[in-house]
Formats: structure tokens, C-alpha cells, sequence
DNA sequence: ACACTAAGATACTCTTAGCTT
DNA sequence: AAGCTAAGAGTATCTTAGTGT
């Protein structure tokens, strides 16, 4: 698991910015980065939220909570999946997130998908 | 879009906790919790972190960067239903996280679900 | 160029104690 | 009891300037 001050030079790095093409970014100075990178200053919550901005990803990656960017957390899934079932207004607000084979599901498969699983496991008894 | 201080209280009263409960479980004053909650005062990473895991929510909801507590980064939800579609291997990683009514969604179920939009999308055509 | 370090000034955070409701 | 406020001590952060690679 990685540290902040690593996952922002690493995510500095990718993007080929040096540490004062960044502190021009975020209008900060170059040190300052510096501090952030080898973990000896932590920035304020308004920052952090602004650098999970900039370079996509979101607080927990970018704080060092989730180890893999294309991960997510457990928690986090449970209750997108959880949610899926509650209304149709939360499905249609959600919907155009998923994707299979890199087309989004609509919502009337969404709602086939949980009808599947139900009467499937209803069969089963 | 709630505050970091908002979504504390709210977390805190949730579990009828008072902020002296709270302090006790993280080894802080109380004062500092009534700060958090008025937005006085920023805490560390750390106790940010262990505040996500006590309450069970991401950072990025901690922190006021999504707004409803079912919900997650839509870059994340795309990333991991993605990863669904890759490999069994991943899916039998993954497959644990999933609840449909309560019951998690066990590895068949889950290949069935990608079958099953497979197919319905190749009747389509 | 680029990144790191030092040091002073500034600003923030923490706790204790007292106050309010 | 519960939460808020004040004030001082302690700590962290920021920038500039200088050093090193």
C-alpha cells in the first residue's frame, strides 16, 4: 500500500509535469510539492479534493487507501449494487455508468439483470 | 454537496454516538470533534482514513466529494464492472462484493449475468 | 533544469477549562 | 449531559533562498 506523498509523484510523473509545472497548477510553490511527495507535509482537504480532480482518480486512491487505481471499495460496490434495486428513478440515474463490452447497459436490462438473479434463486428453492 | 464537518455529524448522530463517544474511540478531545464538525479544523490523513473505515464510507464521501452515500465515483463503478468481463479469475475476486437482496451474488450467477446481457444483446441484432 | 533542504514567518491544530443550552 | 467557545501551547505548513545532482 502506498503512501500520498507516492501515489501523487507517481501520478505527477505519468503525466511528464515536473514539481513546478504542478505548484503552478495549484498555485502553490514547488517546495510545497516537494513536502507532499516525500510525505512531510499533508495539504488541506479543499487541495486533496482538487488534485483527485485534476488527475482523475478518486480521494481514497490518491490518499493511499485502495492500492489499485481500477480498484474500488468493497463497501463502495455494495451499495452501488444494493442500490440497483430500490427505484426505477435511482436505475435510471445510475445506469449509463455500467458497461459490457464497452457498451452501457440500458436500464430495462439492468432491471432484466436483478428479475434474472431473483427468479433464478427462486427456482432454486 | 455537504462539508467533511456536515457528513462527521451526521455519521456521528447516525449511530447516537456523542462527539465524547467519538473522541474516546479516536483518542482525541472532544473539542476537536465539535471543530471537525463545524469545519474549524482539518484532521490528518490518518485519523481521515480511520474515520472512513470506522463509519464504513469512502474518503470521497468523508470528505463531501460525492454527494449520496450509495453512490460512488462513476469512474470507479465503470472500472470495476469492466473488470468483470476479463477474466474468471477476476470475477471469482471480485464476485464476493456483489449483494442482490442481501444475498451475495456467487460466481456462477455472476458469469451467468454477463451471459445473459450477451445473448439478449446478440437476439437483438 | 530539477529536486531537495534550511529557516523564519505564518497559520493551523490540540487540549484544557469554562460557558451555554 | 451535550455541545460550544476561548486562549495558550504546541505543532504543522508555506514560502523564499540556497544547495546539490
Amino acid at each position: 500500500m502506498q503512501s500520498f506523498g507516492q501515489r501523487l509523484r507517481s501520478l505527477r510523473n505519468k503525466l511528464g509535469f515536473s514539481q513546478k509545472d504542478l505548484a503552478a497548477r495549484f498555485q502553490i510553490s514547488e517546495s510545497a510539492i516537494g513536502m507532499y511527495e516525500r510525505d512531510q507535509r499533508e495539504p488541506s482537504f479543499d487541495l486533496l479534493q482538487n488534485m483527485a480532480a485534476f488527475f482523475e482518480v478518486s480521494v481514497d486512491y490518491l490518499v493511499g487507501r485502495v492500492d489499485d487505481p481500477k480498484s474500488v471499495l468493497a463497501e463502495d460496490v455494495r451499495l452501488f449494487v444494493d442500490s440497483l434495486e430500490l427505484t426505477e428513478e435511482e436505475i435510471l440515474n445510475k445506469i449509463n455508468l455500467i458497461n459490457i463490452d464497452g457498451r452501457p447497459l440500458s436500464r430495462d436490462e439492468a432491471i432484466e439483470f436483478i428479475a434474472f438473479i431473483r427468479t433464478k434463486r427462486a427456482m432454486e428453492k
